[in-house]
DNA sequence: GAGTGTATAGTCCGTACGGACTAATCGGTA
DNA sequence: TACCGATTAGTCCGTACGGACTATACACTC
């Protein structure tokens, strides 16, 4: 057990095994089925390494070897003791974090895995620092433009404030969202109605 | 020489080498003082890797070796003739790119390098590429709510209409400020008024 | 003048990534 | 029925990344 540091992909190989066991080839089919590869590059390479490191650091092992029909052997896996924990812990140390997009949008991806009181304060963190940095950067391209630094040289700038200010929103608004009761929560056990709800998932993205 | 493939950093190393010749330390000081490091990673690890394929693929050379006072010696380099082409080519190829947010960020800060058409054509490239996602992912939300999957499944997708919607409003207005010719552009030489520009930026970083 | 902290200018090495390749099977068609 | 392309289920290996480490020099204080 090399202490893992998991990297978002295989965060969200975790979250599959939660399904279900399986084996690699159908987890990548399920991620571009449901579109999750908008969120992390998925290449065969750094799928099967990735599903390499999870074994070997203990949150996935191997459930035994299929065969269907003629086609090759396939390994299934499911998820270890440890495995749901490490992914949670991944999620608390990445959802209230202001840069990153890419890991925070996997932690939001996989939010649901955490109390929703717990989501709640994680994300007001996230958009206290988005309203930090949001004023830098206000601040930064107005004195920019007071010492008349050419517009060609700011539009990066520009951009990435108009940027900043669309993510406050959401945040705001989602967390206005979140924070009623009816807005659903939990059921993290494997529920007849979650595995419909997966299910459904499943079926949307292959419309 | 073996076929360039730059890195976004690279990308921002030939970039600083237009503006006059320096030392690896001194770009990652002024990358660092430009909050340059908004858009990508920067440690020294990867710095001076990054440093060394440029002057392994013949973008960059060595310039001659400095000291000052007692501090160690510093390798300063210059940028090749190969240099502004790569550079060129590099944003060519992601600035019209509705993907890869990365590399379309650091695309941006350098769009100044191409002309001012060929930026405008690659940026409504950009939007339309953007419409087209944003057209797909707002279906498939509301196809996802109209199957009732549990909102919490879905969050992620919410956020990314949102941020998609943004960009896309962002890109059209821009372009119709791009479009107007009092919008600076141009001006590759290092004329007084590019440098003065140059310092101006260094000493707003600063602040 | 001894110690402590920060800036300078990098190197090293284990980890992660990702395009290219293999190899078999299934489905359609000419 | 012979072939062609897509799908299945991966492996291989060169490239890139990035945290930890080294080592000196100025800056300040106690």
């Amino acid at each position: 057990m090399v202490d893992a540091a998991l990297t978002p992909l295989g965060v969200l190989v975790l979250a599959l095994l939660r399904e279900g066991d399986m084996h690699p080839y159908e987890m990548m089919r399920l991620l571009r089925q449901r579109r999750e590869d908008r969120m992390v590059r998925l290449t065969n390479g750094t799928f099967y390494h990735t599903v390499a490191r999870l074994e070997r650091d203990g949150l996935i092992a191997e459930a035994g070897v299929e065969r269907d029909g003629n086609r090759p052997e396939r390994t299934t896996y499911t998820i270890t003791e440890a495995g749901p924990a490490a992914l949670e812990d991944w999620v608390r140390t990445h959802l209230g974090r202001s840069d990153g997009t890419q890991n925070f949008r996997v932690a939001l991806g996989e939010a649901h895995n955490l109390e929703r009181s717990e989501a709640i304060a994680l994300l007001e963190a996230r958009r206290d620092g988005i309203a930090m940095e949001y004023a830098a950067m206000t601040t930064g391209l107005q004195s920019a433009r007071d010492r008349h630094v050419s517009e060609q040289y700011i539009i990066e700038l520009d951009r990435h404030v108009t940027m900043l200010r669309a993510d406050l929103d959401w945040t705001d608004s989602f967390l206005q969202r979140l924070a009623r009761e009816d807005f659903p929560w939990g059921a993290h056990e494997l529920t007849p109605e979650n595995l419909a709800a997966h299910e459904a998932m499943r079926k949307a993205a292959q419309q």
